[in-house]
DNA sequence: TCATTATTTCAATAATTGTTGAATAGTTGT
DNA sequence: ACAACTATTCAACAATTATTGAAATAATGA
């Protein structure tokens, strides 16, 4: 992974709220939720989660589908599953021993 | 590991010459850098490395000591592999297949 | 002690990011 | 076509974060 597409990453999880839409999304699995559920679930207004579901997906850690006039978004395991190798490499680099774990 | 822990570590290495810093130094291992070093490095101004050495060090991702009139500074290891503990955690909330990998 | 070196703090400013209500665009069911 | 519904964009503003040079702090060595 490119230095520059960990710190997308980096920027999109450095907010409460959008920790909080990414590990409520992670949750749901393939199922996702649409936009008014997130909003009702986490209780932010609709413009400001639009503002972080935009971020979100632009940075890739989120996908959307559009199902009639709903929108469905879902987490990006992959993205997720690549970042931590990512961390890994940078961690171990020289300490292996650090990261062999659960 | 505590969201909000999380959040200040992704907050930590959500810019670029953040990360730089930090990579480097997880690079240096125990022998870390002072402050010096890591300016001429990676050519930052002292002014500006210092308010990035602050930052990364009140959210533990660095470790500081005096030697003489150098400030060392060295990774924290450790934070980083209890972080990838917890995206394990996050990323694999029932899809334990997609983080099982090298 | 005094000049030198290393680093941080301060103050000013620039740049970016977050929040909100109103307006807009697209979809559905009647 | 029209009313109701979902979500986004827009524009204004608030809040936070980044950058810089000058000054301050602290340690060293002559």
């Amino acid at each position: 992974m490119e230095n520059y597409i960990a710190v997308s990453i980096f920027e999109s999880l450095s907010s409460g709220v959008r920790l909080d839409i990414f590990r409520l999304l992670i949750k749901k699995g393939f199922d996702g939720m649409v936009a008014g559920e997130i909003a009702t679930s986490l209780n932010i207004p609709p413009t400001n989660l639009s503002f972080h579901l935009k971020a979100l997906t632009q940075n890739r850690l989120l996908t959307v589908e559009q199902e009639g006039r709903f929108q469905r978004y879902r987490a990006n395991i992959q993205l997720m599953s690549d970042l931590i190798a990512y961390l890994s490499e940078e961690c171990c680099n020289g300490h292996p021993e650090h990261c062999l774990e659960t």
